[in-house]
DNA sequence: TTATTTTAATCAATCGTTTGATTAACTTTG
DNA sequence: CAAAGTTAATCAAACGATTGATTAAAATAA
């Protein structure tokens, strides 16, 4: 059946996002997915032809959903930009424990700092979501709302790198924070109300006027 | 002579250092190391044991100079905790364009999540640096100039996590700021000054009654 | 000489990929 | 309907290339 032929495909990509963001690029091994997933080795080549093909359709399948989800927030004329700001902070605070492992892959290939079609197709895509949350820092200026000299390329690096240092790091954050942040639960009920919280608090005292 | 030798290792050590933090640890073969060096293959072996006892000594060489440096500020009683934190902010702005490629390769190995006694050690050692922060912050609480319900560890979280950020994702980050932070002169004159300051009223914002 | 440093050649292991054969399901033909 | 043909899916096996590591010989220094 034609169903269990994208399933298949679907699960083949499950399993290797899980095992690239485990490994890294290098660290997993096409016998070491097609070991994970159940299937023939072969068959890597086969759906995506070759070890990148595969890697980029990971991501390729994640960039629909990316795409419109902050376009809304931000062509919403019924919220102030703080508010939009709060309802951003909400958001990613949920993909923290959503997409983690994804997350970390995506951001351990941009690290690499290659030239390939695949990193610059990323960094795009990443841009794409930046360019979002400018517009609303930039809306908050003009109407007055924010603080005219604040930092709107560090406020945007503040808050995704305060992100990815947590998770990306959950060894040593676990340490810094008092809890296992591996632990699905740990992540439900104390990680993503401390971010959130501490986000929301963090940049109301630097943007409110 | 014995000096040759320690300076042929040291450059050995140099050169590695760039080429982990330029490919990560798997992408940087020994091959790609040593004609980097302009030394044959075998001397890595020779020197270092193996990859991975090359890799432990770029870090301990680093180690020593990395403990002390926090702990005289710490310990000054001539300042108040407000004005210990920009000091720290201060050191930690000069170690971007010190350590670029030594800092990105910490970050790269730790993020690996390995369970061995090198990742274990470098844990170990940031995790003593952070220490030295969770004090000044304590201290701050204390004495009645912070805020009595600021989250340390998230604060700290903050700082390293924007700084690793903007330095693990060059590419990125240049498009962000507006300018190639890349270029040396660049860090110099642009990216230090503003991380600085950004990072100055950013928490003196959070921290501040 | 003796001891140390450096080299080229080679090792087994693993990498991503390709191959040719086989299976199963569907389509076409008689 | 049944036989023949066609297709995609799957497999074990092997490919050439590259990996980190080792060797024994050559070069250098003491």
């Amino acid at each position: 059946m034609d169903k269990d032929k994208i399933d298949k495909r679907d699960y083949i990509l499950d399993v290797a996002e899980r095992v690239f963001s485990e490994k890294g690029f290098d660290g997993a091994s096409t016998r070491l997915i097609s070991g994970e997933a159940g299937v023939n080795m072969a068959m890597l080549n086969y759906y995506f032809g070759s070890k990148e093909g595969l890697f980029l359709e990971i991501f390729e399948r994640k960039i629909s959903s990316f795409q419109n989800i902050l376009q809304n927030l931000g062509n919403d004329e019924s919220m102030n930009a703080w508010e939009k700001m709060e309802q951003y902070i909400e958001m990613y605070g949920e993909k923290i424990v959503n997409n983690n492992c994804f997350q970390k892959l995506l951001y351990q290939e941009i690290g690499m700092n290659r030239n390939n079609d695949l990193s610059n197709k990323l960094r795009d895509l990443l841009l794409k979501n930046v360019t979002e949350l400018d517009k609303i820092l930039n809306e908050g200026i003009a109407k007055g709302e924010f603080k005219k000299d604040i930092d709107i390329p560090m406020v945007i690096a503040t808050l995704y790198g305060t992100k990815n240092y947590i998770i990306n790091t959950p060894l040593m954050s676990s340490r810094l924070l008092g809890y296992n942040i591996l632990n699905d639960k740990m992540i439900e009920t104390k990680l993503k109300p401390q971010i959130k919280s501490f986000m929301k608090n963090l940049l109301k005292a630097y943007l409110l006027n």
